[in-house]
DNA sequence: TTCTATAACGATGTATCCAATTCCCACGGA
DNA sequence: TCCGTGGGAATTGGATACATCGTTATAGAA
């Protein structure tokens, strides 16, 4: 394994254990590092020009993620994560997100819905169901953000990067393109009226149309 | 700073890192270590009778669980938790468990309703607010566990443990025994109807009134 | 008094050790 | 052939010593 490059080449980092912790968080959600594989301290400290200290804070604050597992001796590993676990993700997703749309709508601007038109039309002109991956993320982030509570929309956030990006687009591709952004019309449209009950109910349904998929997928 | 004690002095314990992690988040719930003070490296490897490598493992444990606070070239210090981020995390409870309660009514067995009449009753017998806190945690969380969802009860756990127990005691003397007392027999009622929707509704107003405690203290 | 140079302190990271555990494989016996 | 078993290599977990660099406090100069 090649040394990649230097973690600490950019001018104002923060520490190099952080550097390390969103190199590692982008290489597994992105499937570089593949879950299940083992994420070996001298090799991750030789691959990024670094000593084993600061891999092992970044392996620690990975581990709380949930992105890593550590068995005894035996050092981290990528997390597995089961369909079984993905539903129950889902089911969190509906919980805080549910929530937080209900939270947003009072306090959503004009615009704030602008922005959210804006990522609708760059949904339509997506090519991929990578980017239709991106774009969803863009548009249920900003349904919320107007929440106004930051302690939601970091349980919102940390429980989305527990997905994958390989099954994040999986998702993306067995769901299609036309019912999820028919949708996020209808969302868009019940937030424009104000209607946060509604809003809240269709988003339910919204991500259960995902378990479902999943669910039907698996036989 | 005297060595309190060796921290593998248990047998087959876990790692230290673990090990550190969990006596230094109980010594932040329970308040011993103040919110805000200084969580010095070589003071606590001496007082642990470690090094400092597993005192910094367990600091980055710590810190993505959001019981502590890094600031560059500073080190870390325990977090401060500000009276508006406890309504944030009231609101991330109301999302969560509210959403819990739902998903474990319909699974839940004679057995479990046994279980949490007991805790009831324990609870009229605790003497102060300190016990009541106890028996609060116990109830609500027998309440939530048949849900079958490790996920969602995982998500719940955490927010819970961001509250300091000086501010779960705090909160519980706010707010007596006799209104949240009556609710959960309330909400034992509906459990047992089986009304997991108004069981929602209920346990939303039950947690929107520590809100309200507090918004009120405040002034 | 106010500003500045400096010393002390503590965080951060490196390099080296060492013990304990796990894994793997070759060997020998049934 | 198949199954234990006994090394030995590979790795983790942890300790120690050391270098560097911000931050902060202190003391001295203007």
């Amino acid at each position: 394994m090649e040394q990649t490059k230097d973690i600490r080449g950019r001018g104002a980092n923060g520490s190099t254990t952080e550097a390390l912790a969103a190199a590692l968080r982008a290489e597994i959600a992105e499937g570089r590092l593949a879950p299940g594989s083992a994420l070996r301290q001298d090799e991750l400290a030789a691959r990024f020009g670094t000593s084993r200290i600061p891999i092992r804070e970044a392996l620690r604050t990975l581990q709380a993620e949930g992105l890593v597992t550590y068995s005894p001796n035996r050092g981290a590993t990528v997390a597995v994560v089961s369909a079984r676990e993905i539903q129950e993700m889902l089911e969190v997703r509906i919980a805080l997100e549910c929530h937080a749309i209900q939270m947003a709508i009072p306090l959503t601007a004009g615009s704030d819905i602008d922005r959210m038109r804006k990522i609708l039309q760059a949904y339509d002109v997506a090519p991929d169901p990578s980017a239709w991956s991106t774009m969803n993320w863009q548009f249920h982030w900003a349904l919320y953000a107007p929440s106004d509570c930051q302690r939601l929309l970091e349980a919102i956030e940390q429980n989305w990067k527990r997905f994958s990006s390989a099954a994040r687009v999986q998702i993306s591709t067995l769901a299609g393109r036309e019912r999820p952004q028919r949708e996020h019309h209808e969302l868009l449209a019940l937030v424009e009226k104000g209607d946060g009950a509604r809003a809240a109910a269709l988003l339910a349904d919204h991500i259960r149309d995902t378990q479902r998929s999943i669910r039907a997928k698996m036989r």
